[in-house]
DNA sequence: CGACAAGCCTGGTAGC
DNA sequence: TGCTACCAGGCTTGTC
């Protein structure tokens, strides 16, 4: 499920469990989740090192190492993290960290689709990346917004979901952010005015912050919400009706037929 | 057995 | 015509 919220989560998990330990060994499950670093490298840079503080951008979890260095965790579909003192590493754990005072730090990834890497410089790498503005940055106005999807073809779904346009939303919420808009989830960007992307960008910013600040938990959503409905079909959580499924590039998108209309419509 | 799942990357090409 | 950016397909494993 990693998308923005989750990260937040992710960073909180972090923070609170694996800071200021020294790393005694690093074991990598499957070399497949490494980007263009070997397993020697990386187990090179972290052995007798700390994690020192972190940082979220958009999708990517950034790890400070003491020395400078940044640990790159990536989730894609199926990424989670999980802390342990006693007993077996978790299911599908590609990356683990054993920390000198008994505790360990597993990366699991079923789907072995996100990534692990390191980087020396957080800057050069986002640039790498060319990701856009993070969804939640203070400095990503509404005027940035609109100036990035206007002049554009193709959905505004999948315009919320390209990482080069916006960092942080994925399947999950560019759902969530189209049913709060009340907008077909097929809507094309060439059917939206300057002052529809103007509004979209406020329920954009407040559907990702209020579902960061419950870090991505389902429970901890207002009762209006999608996102705890989308996988039973239905009810709908504001008119209670069926909620349907689409395609929009080659994604599955969930909407309410009844609650969500064409521009204009 | 195939279809599907919340991630991203790539190549071919639709559209300006 | 040329370039951009859009989208289908692929990667991967487990479940229905």
């Amino acid at each position: 499920m990693p998308e923005l919220p989750d990260l937040v989560r992710f960073k909180k998990y972090i923070d609170s469990t694996s800071l200021h330990q020294k790393i005694k060994k690093t074991h990598i499950g499957d070399t497949r989740i490494l980007g263009d670093i070997s397993r020697r490298a990386i187990q090179r840079r972290l052995k007798r090192a700390q994690l020192t503080a972190t940082d979220r951008y958009g999708k990517f979890l950034l790890v400070e190492l003491s020395g400078g260095s940044h640990l790159v965790l990536h989730f894609g579909m199926t990424g989670n993290l999980t802390y342990y003192v006693k007993g077996k590493p978790p299911p599908h754990t590609r990356l683990l960290v054993d920390f000198e005072n008994g505790g360990h730090l597993a990366y699991q990834s079923q789907r072995i689709l996100g990534e692990v890497g390191l980087t020396e410089k957080m800057e050069n790498f986002l640039r790498q990346r060319k990701l856009g503005p993070d969804a939640l940055d203070e400095h990503f106005t509404e005027r940035d917004f609109v100036d990035r999807l206007s002049n554009r073809r193709g959905s505004l779904k999948s315009a919320l979901m390209n990482q080069s346009i916006i960092a942080g939303i994925g399947n999950v919420y560019s759902d969530e952010i189209l049913f709060q808009a009340r907008l077909h989830p097929g809507t094309k960007l060439t059917e939206l005015s300057r002052e529809d992307l103007s509004g979209i960008y406020g329920i954009m910013r407040w559907v990702m912050k209020i579902s960061s600040q419950g870090y991505g938990d389902p429970d901890r959503l207002p009762d209006n919400f999608l996102l705890p409905y989308r996988n039973n079909a239905g009810p709908c959580p504001k008119c209670n009706g069926q909620l349907e499924k689409t395609e929009v590039s080659g994604r599955t998108a969930r909407y309410c037929p009844h609650c969500q209309k064409w521009p204009g419509g």
